[in-house]
DNA sequence: TAGTGGTCTAGACCACTTT
DNA sequence: AAGTGGTCTAGACCACTAC
């Protein structure tokens, strides 16, 4: 036991979690309570708390006013990913990055894009087509459609240097997102943008964004045949 | 202004937040210090920190001593996908699991997965395969080789009620890991498993674990064409 | 209604980082 | 050396919920 002088609840996270992990404290069982674990760490009952309420975020343990702290059957795994840039992602790679608007035009809401968006038929909709490289290579295709009410300004904004993603994230910045991954296989239009053959499998992230429930901006961001995700916890 | 009588950190996060979306604090600036804060919301300074903390946590802001607490630039935007097991996937769509094994031998490690996990090459190695059914209908296919001398137990272990997955989440619930998604394409076999056509994209998770530095498994599980991952924040 | 976690306070000291 | 965030304490009251 290598105790610190002043108990920080670090210690007592790290050693609660111990624990947990050495079955001292079984799957299901109920922990002591934060007066009782306080005393036994020679701590103020704020510290245990604090590093409870980290270990349930981290979905180790499951805490119910009146009921306790239990230990967690299947802790549930949380993976955390980063979604960035095109242009992030690529300079992470230590790649050179290159930029090109392919489309820019301006219309009215696609019945499909209306549905998806909650908007109107009539409204007016920038819808964009560009391609991000990573040393030359084809990274990523990004196709979007941007709501023109909601954020006026991007019907003049200069999409020849600065990608829309990049130009709405300086513009408006916070957002709500919802967020879909899933694996399509490139129609011969995809393949010649990615340089690949038609059939190839690739995953594709769409994003639908909001701010303050008016839709912004629908994104299917297609990336290269290979490109992988990864993460750890 | 709505402040409750007593400030909660809650408000404290939220109005902060709202002048940072609102640009009262534009990106790149320097907020005012956690005293000045808990003077102007007339709370404790725990309070303050309390909120900044989480809008830190969240990405938000950047926090550094001495020189305070930043509005960051790109807000680095992550998502927190829940990795769970195929049979809490599929109940939590209100569907009937069912658990198949396919496949179930022990052998040396193959070179690939040596250097994958770090294995040496007589290391006694348990090789499953499984699919996992939604409403009868193929849900995923996984592939696993587990570190016989990590777990002694998965050699005797029942298998054919229960996963490889759920089985080692309950021995061994705590472990770190590694993971990467990728899209395939359905190679003949795996689209007889999954009853689709060869070519179909899919999306492919592999997960490497480990307990203590210690290899345990290496998984490889495979979704049925259509399957999407969904977030949002 | 009683027990448990959730939060706030006021004050203190510490630790890192910039000057 | 000084300023800012990081954390701990001791005590208090609140809010949810199982009984």
């Amino acid at each position: 036991m290598n105790a610190p002088k002043r108990i920080s609840f670090q210690y007592v996270r790290d050693e609660v979690k111990r624990r947990i992990e050495t079955r001292v404290w079984p799957q299901g069982s109920v922990l002591p309570t934060e007066t009782q674990l306080a005393e036994e760490f020679n701590c103020a009952r704020a510290t245990v708390n604090r590093a409870l309420r980290e270990l349930a975020e981290q979905g180790f343990v499951e805490r119910k006013r009146k009921s306790g702290t239990r230990v967690k059957k299947s802790p549930s795994k949380q993976a955390k990913l980063e979604l960035s840039l095109a242009r992030q992602m690529v300079e992470d790679q230590n790649a050179t990055y290159r930029y090109a608007l392919v489309e820019r035009d301006i219309g009215v809401t696609p019945r499909w894009l209306g549905s998806q968006l909650g908007l109107p038929s009539d409204a007016r909709i920038l819808h964009v087509v560009c391609m991000h490289y990573a040393d030359n290579r084809p990274f990523q295709h990004e196709e979007r459609w941007i709501n023109i009410a909601a954020i006026p300004e991007i019907e003049f904004a200069d999409l020849e240097e600065t990608s829309p993603h990049e130009w709405l994230l300086n513009a408006a910045p916070f957002s709500e997102a919802e967020i879909t991954f899933c694996a399509v296989s490139a129609d011969s239009r995809l393949a010649d943008y990615m340089g690949t053959t038609s059939g190839a499998p690739m995953i594709q992230l769409e994003r639908t964004t909001w701010r303050g429930g008016q839709p912004l901006s629908f994104a299917r961001m297609t990336h290269h045949p290979g490109y992988c995700i990864r993460t750890r916890y």
